[in-house]
DNA sequence: CATACATATGTTTATGTGTTCATATGTATT
DNA sequence: AATACATATGAACACATAAACATATGTATG
């Protein structure tokens, strides 16, 4: 650490890092991408909107496991839902996702 | 579940997911994005590379601490470092970091 | 209104994860 | 070679989390 003298480089670091609240988000955000049950109800609500039943037959899980996760999911405003009578038709809230997603394969494929 | 009958829908959702080792690897990359320290420690290298000890002091935490998690930061392909002497010099690895997190707040600001 | 169906919620349990402490490795300097 | 400094690693512990099970809520239909 260059004789403790000159940290101007570190102090300009600190003084521009994000909000500590902002840090925050970001990571839960990440966090409700970070489990794969989620990532596949995300990916097949990119291709169609679908009941709870028709996740759950889709992943072949739970009915329990799927709604706790569409919790987390609805929490996160990634999904919305409507009512039609017994059933309720979950969606993507907006495009973000897919981006997001694009974005990270990216990486990935590389 | 209309029936039982005319599943298609459902069938070419089953269809179109990603494959489950894709699907894996999204989640587990965002596992890496999930966690606030790593956020910061990204953050910062976003801003300027840094040695262990400058990104130690920056976030006032445990040497070790960040050197675990540099740790899984390596693993991921997120960052790469030089040596320089005693120090070992951590920047990131490629753009897409900044990508995916510019995307992310975009979700988190509206 | 009673019953069946769709979905949500509370609780438990097994597993994963981040930090700390102690210690090892690796590099320069005298 | 011995010492100091920078970084990495292993183990332990406290805490979070996902799934399963049981059950509650909510909605339509007879």
């Amino acid at each position: 650490m260059e004789h403790d003298v000159n940290c101007e480089k570190m102090d300009k670091v600190i003084e521009n890092m994000p909000d500590e609240e902002l840090i925050y988000n970001l990571a839960e955000l990440f966090k409700v991408f970070s489990d794969s049950t989620r990532v596949r109800i995300l990916c097949a609500l990119m291709q169609s909107d679908l009941t709870v039943s028709e996740i759950t037959k889709s992943l072949s899980m739970t009915q329990s496991a799927i709604s706790h996760q569409l919790r987390m999911l609805k929490q996160a405003r990634l999904v919305k839902f409507r009512r039609d009578g017994k059933n309720l038709i979950y969606s993507l809230a907006d495009e973000h996702v897919s981006t997001i997603f694009n974005q990270t394969l990216e990486h990935i494929l590389e």
